[in-house]
DNA sequence: GACCAGGTAGCAA
DNA sequence: TTGCTACATGGT
């Protein structure tokens, strides 16, 4: 086992694990207290967080402005990768729009970054995420990687990876079912086959223009805009994505009516623009977490 | 016991 | 294209 520290203080605009990895931008992180999302608001201000990459376990804690970690292997490049630890923080945040909710937002939860998910992973969360609170999502993914991710051992404990995509294709919708994922059970194996058939793969949608990128996202079972978005914007790179998710839709109605265009791309298209092109995906993801948690 | 949750697929007009 | 509607399930 390998241990290290970062000194996250120094990155300019700082790090907030908690919110970077409790915000429902990622479903692949793990509280080890098991107490991730509870109603009661238990703070993790210190907890210790890990998730299974590349058959490594990466666990880490913030205690002020120190990332600590341990994990199976030199952990700094995997948390530099999964955390967005070279986003340069206060050029978000500078770049903003002046606008009263979008500033609020960035005021109460500062030092929160995106996440940078691995693809699949990501892309089966967010099938999972149809309809479905935060707290539950965490539970369907968690039970996915109970059920059918690969052990991986790490000073004396057993971690479970989440699963490849030959492992979900290979389960039944009804497996899936049992596993409380209703009717999202036959999109992930149907999506699954699709990616371990090599008929498709999330990354390939890495390299091109983002209304295509959406598009090719969108080809996978159960995903339509939204969730492609959350693909390209929690695992691809694509900081323009904004998902236009129950609470977004609130807030255009409430804050920025003018950009409702009456369907998803039009809309998109003006609420990026307003957002500002550059870093609208994260402005999207503070002020969902904002209103969220008001 | 409704109502809702980071929506989408399938179908009709 | 646009506009319904069914779809699982657990919490409030």
């Amino acid at each position: 086992m390998e241990t290290g520290v970062i000194d996250v203080s120094a990155l300019p605009g700082g790090l907030d694990l908690q919110a970077t990895v409790e915000s429902g931008q990622s479903y692949l992180w793990r509280r080890e207290d098991g107490r991730m999302y509870e109603a009661d608001g238990a703070f993790g201000g210190s907890a210790w967080y890990y998730t299974v990459v590349d058959g490594e376990v990466i666990r880490a804690r913030q205690v002020d402005g120190r990332l600590e970690w341990e994990a199976s292997t030199d952990a700094e490049p995997y948390l530099f990768d999964l955390l967005r630890l070279d986003d340069d923080l206060d050029a978000v945040v500078a770049a903003a729009p002046d606008d009263d909710l979008i500033r609020e937002a960035y005021d109460a939860y500062r030092s929160m970054r995106l996440v940078r998910d691995p693809p699949f992973g990501c892309l089966v969360s967010f099938i999972c995420s149809a309809q479905m609170r935060v707290s539950r999502i965490h539970s369907m993914v968690t039970a996915l990687a109970e059920a059918y991710g690969d052990p991986v051992e790490c000073d004396g404990e057993t971690y479970r990876a989440f699963p490849t995509p030959e492992r979900l294709a290979a389960a039944t919708e009804a497996e899936l079912r049992d596993l409380g994922l209703g009717y999202r059970a036959p999109y992930v194996v149907r999506t699954a086959e699709m990616v371990a058939d090599g008929e498709a793969h999330p990354a390939e949608a890495r390299d091109l223009p983002y209304e295509e990128a959406r598009d090719y996202v969108s080809q996978f079972v159960g995903v339509g805009d939204k969730v492609a978005d959350c693909v390209l914007l929690f695992s691809l790179d694509f900081l323009e994505a904004v998902p236009l998710d129950t609470w977004i839709r609130t807030s255009i109605e409430d804050y920025f009516p003018d950009c409702d265009r009456g369907n998803y791309a039009d809309t998109s298209r003006a609420i990026r623009e307003r957002f500002g092109n550059d870093y609208a995906g994260y402005v999207q993801t503070y002020v969902f977490h904002y209103l969220r948690s008001a």
